[in-house]
RNA sequence: GGCCCCGUCGUCUAGUGGCCUAGGACUCUGGCUUCUCAAGUCAGCUACGAGGGUUCGAAUCCCUUCGGGGCUACCA
């Protein structure tokens, strides 16, 4: 049998959808998914949702939506299904069950009669007498009136797992060999009171028999690998057979404590709808805690996977850093082509109710969305910038309405007007060539003062996209009518 | 408290004993460009947590220390 280096490579992603998938989830789904199409492996996405008291169907459903519109498909999962499913852990419930019979039956497990509040009982003190917290093992040799005596006060057990003297030792891919003595890893739980199972004994059982070969996750699973590799042993399993683990530093927030909404946008949902191109979020996902060296930092999906390797992955945590995501953003939004840029920009035109869908307003969309493609470093501002356009009862902004009450700007429009009016040819070029004529030559005013009044009048605001080309777009009527309007 | 992980500019990182008086990117500051805003471009600021070793030579190896984080559930 070969050992987990030499198998073919089988990578899973098995969030708990307690919410929206986050930056940290989406982080570990990345480098999951390249390290599956890096080696030339399976992708398998599993559902962990052994707590159905947290986990909802609606955050399933949004976490399969997150990653398909991120890009990352999977080769085995819901929806797609795959050789070793269901991949709901919701739906293997028997396959838990089978395997904790047979636990106890080996005397690797045994029923555990403690109540929760013997058992804080217990906890508590500990930590006054100051010695290492856990499981006493009241429960792991009981005797057969003893267990009588439980179950005739009608107390329920839970399945525990017996933890040997010893200790565990793995090879972290990341961080090298780690071990933990078993003094500090007490019995644990398998199963609860209601027979339900807990992630322990979900997710090793789950990654025997998908024959997972490498785990890469979040660095707070590190210290639950012992539990895990223990019940590998109890379910028979070779180490040279055991999954290779990789335990990825975390995400945190600016403030350096783990990410949360308290410190930054967490939702991936939201980065959609602020207008976050995925493959610029999966680009900078990507160098937090990772690089492909060699001072790149511009990587497409395709290079993702072809340069991800686990080697190059950090053991510290990183900061996540909402300006330089938009800066990746913009530097993407600009190398979209035209066709791309206008299907990614019209549903947020849409709803923003800038346009309803008329085969005009595609028209001049795709007129105008050449020249605010590199002044926007998301997709939510499109609108805005584009909104002067559309809109059909147009009115200056009140900020930059005071900018041209001045007599000066009076004079600058009324010249404007006056040398427009003769323009025939309603080219951006003519435009400029008439107004500079008119007011710089003429009137001798500074470029910026003076179109800066002709802007406000035209596009509502002090700050637009470049005033002749707007002005071209928006078309010679509308054009000499705000001019007029704003006199 | 215990166990485990981690420690290079403000942030993300390059760096695996000499190529490092530490490189790139984002941010910030200033300049250029300029019809606004951007974009582009040039320049600047700022880092090997600290202390000991090992070595001809250390960001890179070892030890100690300090700091940060995770776990310590019938959550995952």
């Amino acid at each position: 049998m070969p050992n987990s280096s030499q198998r073919e490579v089988r990578v899973r992603f098995a969030p708990s959808p307690t919410g929206d998938l986050h930056v940290g989830n989406i982080r570990t789904a990345l480098f999951d998914w390249a390290y599956a199409r890096h080696t030339g492996g399976k992708f398998i996405f599993r559902i962990e949702d052994t707590d159905r008291e947290r986990v909802t169907d609606e955050y399933i459903a949004a976490a399969i939506d997150t990653l398909r519109w991120l890009g990352l498909q999977w080769d085995e999962g819901p929806e797609v299904g795959g050789p070793y499913g269901p991949y709901l852990q919701s739906q293997r419930l028997e396959i838990y069950a089978e395997w904790a019979t047979k636990f106890l039956a080996q005397g690797d497990a045994y029923h555990c009669y403690c109540s929760a509040a013997e058992l804080e009982a217990v906890r508590e003190a500990q930590r006054s007498a100051n010695v290492a917290p856990g499981y006493d093992g009241k429960c792991r040799n009981l005797s057969a009136e003893a267990i009588a005596v439980y179950e005739a006060e009608g107390r329920k057990p839970v399945v525990r797992m017996r933890m040997p003297e010893g200790s565990t030792t793995f090879t972290d891919l990341i961080r090298g060999d780690v071990s933990f003595e078993h003094d500090f890893v007490p019995d644990f739980v398998l199963v609860r009171a209601d027979g339900s199972p807990l992630y322990t004994l979900a997710v090793a059982v789950d990654d025997v028999m998908m024959k997972v070969t490498h785990v890469l996750r979040g660095e707070d699973l590190l210290s639950s690998t012992p539990r895990q590799i223990r019940v590998y042993q109890a379910m028979g399993v070779t180490p040279d057979e055991y999954p290779l683990f990789a335990h990825l530093p975390f995400v945190m927030g600016q403030d350096n404590t783990k990410l949360s909404k308290r410190n930054g946008e967490v939702s991936i949902a939201w980065y959609r709808d602020a207008g976050y191109l995925p493959e610029a979020i999966c680009n900078y996902l990507a160098l937090l805690g990772w690089s492909p060296g060699e001072d790149r930092e511009d990587v497409s999906m395709k290079e993702l996977t072809e340069l991800f390797t686990v080697e190059r992955v950090h053991s510290s945590p990183a900061r996540f850093d909402m300006k330089k995501l938009e800066a990746i953003n913009g530097d993407k939004i600009r190398s979209l082509t035209l066709d791309e840029f206008y299907s990614r920009a019209l549903p947020f035109l849409q709803r923003a109710e800038v346009i309803t869908g008329t085969v005009a307003e595609a028209d001049l969309v795709k007129r105008a969305l050449p020249i605010i493609q590199e002044r926007i470093a998301t997709l939510s501002e499109i609108p805005l910038m584009l909104k002067f356009l559309f809109v059909t009862n147009f009115s200056v902004e009140p900020d930059s309405q005071t900018k041209i009450q001045d007599e000066q700007s009076k004079k600058v429009l009324q010249s404007a007007l006056d040398a427009l009016s003769g323009v025939s040819d309603w080219s951006h070029e003519s435009i400029e060539s008439v107004l500079r004529v008119a007011l710089i030559e003429g009137l001798g005013l500074k470029p910026r003062i003076a179109f800066g009044a002709v802007r406000i009048a035209v596009t509502g605001s002090h700050i637009s996209p470049p005033l002749f080309e707007s002005m071209e777009l928006l078309g010679r009527e509308r054009s000499l009518e705000r001019i007029k309007a704003a006199l």
